[in-house]
RNA sequence: GGCGCAUUCGUCUAGAGGCCUAGGACGCAUCCCUCUCAAGGAUGAGAUCACGGGUUCGAAUCCCGUAUGCGCUACCA
């Protein structure tokens, strides 16, 4: 009979939630949802040095932000907690306690230093590292600074069969005899997640790759405990640009961190899927529902990706341009208020915004860029700021400047409707009486009504601003011409 | 040093012996649209499938070796 699926994904609280951390998670909660089993989160805080405050919230934060719910673990219960390994430790105490008692671990007195200095002969002679299991037949006691070790068996080989990888050997004579609890009385990674994989009815583990070559000691745990192992599948790794490991230097890493560029989760989710899955030959876009729908562990690659920034860009600004208009402001908006300058009196005038961001909507990858200074700085400062030279075309005199920014000047302000077909259809023509290409004429005014070379339509961005701000700005242009003659 | 995993356009990938003169996507280039920027449309450049041997009538696909990359080699996970 198949065991119903169980899966987990079990963070260590020691930073940020890193991207190829969330991955894990995501492929683990796909494949939950897509068989109908349960996916849990289990905290492994047993590392009391590296623990940072508030990681776990970070990380909780991350999965909630993406839309991964879970069915067991913290804030939640269940019925196989505590989720946390810390609340676990008599669980731990009692299981390795068993093994120093049936011989198959042991008790460790070696110092530190003893350690290192042993580790350092080993490097310098070439040898390969690994405790010489000085304590293994001393059969020392419980003691003050001592850890319990693994007897590893020295003979023999230690197979799996990774759902992703297939089969993996590793010779007993390459493994060393690894810590299980440790001095301060908590257990390390291979002792806490086995006997907590097995209690929690995990039936399988996705975890990254970087694991593989620690399964087969996992393996000999859940055989001298007697507990069945799990399905392992171990994902590929996540890299940076220059192929190392994905890490702080190669910019954003954390999921919270594209949470506050503006990033949208659905188009996160989307682009993590396809780091290291695929469908097929041509599908790329997938809603959460279709990934659930079509998630599948052969389906993952075994290779290592790079985390392409430029795909996610494109992936995001697709998936910003689909939202409907409406819902692209109210989740602009936060940005807008967060992002823009202070000197932006705040609440912002809602009428107004609803205004502004349709003209940007296409021309956006996040919705951070929707404050940036760039695409819609000018629509929130009174004061423009930008170089005389941007006025000037190239192929016109100074002077022509600023007789055409005069003449629309003149024409504008007798202007009763001030919309984008009125502006168009005195515009136009205007170029044509003043000997000018329309081109010419728009960008001179573009430039004095923005302080930009680049920005969406100008009529349209001439509506949004109004009247009297152009007209003001025509006239701050004009005097900025004035001034250097 | 030891052990393990991997290796298809710059990047993400499709490919499970003939459908591959290797397909898609991002990025890039050119053109169209156009008041600029985007968006959109079209076209194109870009991979002797890491290399070398086999197996086979036939290999990107199977086997072996080499190289390279990555991971592990902690009282970290």
């Amino acid at each position: 009979m198949l065991k119903p699926v169980r899966v987990r994904y079990a963070p260590s609280p020691t930073g940020l939630p890193h991207v190829g951390n969330i991955r894990t998670a995501f492929f683990n909660w796909l494949f939950a949802r897509h068989s109908g089993g349960k996916f849990i989160v289990r905290i492994e805080d047993t590392d009391v040095a590296r623990t940072v405050h508030g990681a776990t919230e970070g990380i909780l934060q991350g999965l909630k932000w993406l839309g991964i719910d879970w069915d067991e673990g913290p804030e939640k219960g269940g019925d196989f907690g505590p989720y946390f390994q810390s609340q676990r430790l008599e669980i731990y105490w009692r299981m390795s306690a068993q093994l120093v008692e049936r011989g198959q671990a042991y008790y460790c007195h070696c110092s530190s230093e003893r350690l290192e200095q042993m580790r350092a002969m080993q490097t310098a002679n070439k040898q390969p590292t690994g405790y010489d299991r000085h304590c293994r037949d001393l059969g020392l006691g419980a003691a003050p600074g001592a850890v319990i070790r693994f007897k590893t068996p020295l003979e023999g080989s230690t197979s799996l069969h990774d759902a992703i990888r297939g089969d993996v050997t590793f010779e007993n004579s390459t493994l060393d005899d690894f810590v299980l609890l440790k001095s301060d009385g908590y257990p390390t990674y291979h002792l806490a997640s086995i006997i907590d994989d097995h209690m929690m009815q995990i039936s399988h583990v996705l975890r990254a790759e970087e694991w593989l070559s620690s399964t087969p000691k996992h393996l000999m745990l859940y055989n001298t405990f007697g507990f069945t192992p799990p399905i392992f599948a171990h994902l590929p790794i996540i890299l940076g640009n220059d192929r190392s490991k994905l890490s702080k230097r190669h910019g954003a890493v954390s999921i919270l961190e594209y949470e506050e560029q503006g990033y949208l989760p659905e188009a996160m989710m989307n682009f993590l899927a396809l780091l290291g899955w695929s469908l097929d030959d041509k599908s790329e876009l997938f809603s959460c529902d279709e990934l659930i729908q079509n998630f599948s562990i052969e389906r993952i690659s075994q290779t290592s990706a790079i985390f392409n920034n430029d795909k996610l860009n494109w992936m995001n600004g697709l998936y910003m341009r689909k939202l409907a208009p409406d819902e692209f402001v109210h989740r602009a908006v936060p940005f807008l208020e967060k992002r823009l300058p202070p000197g932006v009196s705040r609440p912002l005038n809602l009428d107004y915004v609803k205004k502004v961001l349709p003209l940007v909507h296409e021309r956006v990858k996040t919705l951070g860029e929707v404050a940036s200074r760039e695409l819609t700085g000018f629509f929130f400062t009174d004061e423009i700021d930008y170089a005389l030279s941007l006025l000037i075309d190239k192929h016109l005199e100074l002077q022509k400047t600023q007789e055409i920014l005069e003449t629309a000047s003149e024409k504008l302000s007798a202007l009763t409707l001030f919309d984008t077909a009125a502006l168009e259809a005195l515009l136009r023509p205007l170029a044509d009486e003043m000997g000018i290409k329309a081109g010419q004429l728009f960008s001179t005014l573009r430039t004095a009504v923005t302080g930009l070379s680049a920005t969406p339509p100008l009529f349209q961005t001439m509506e949004v601003l109004g009247k009297a701000v152009c007209l003001k700005r025509i006239d701050q242009a004009i005097a900025k011409i004035k001034d250097l003659c």
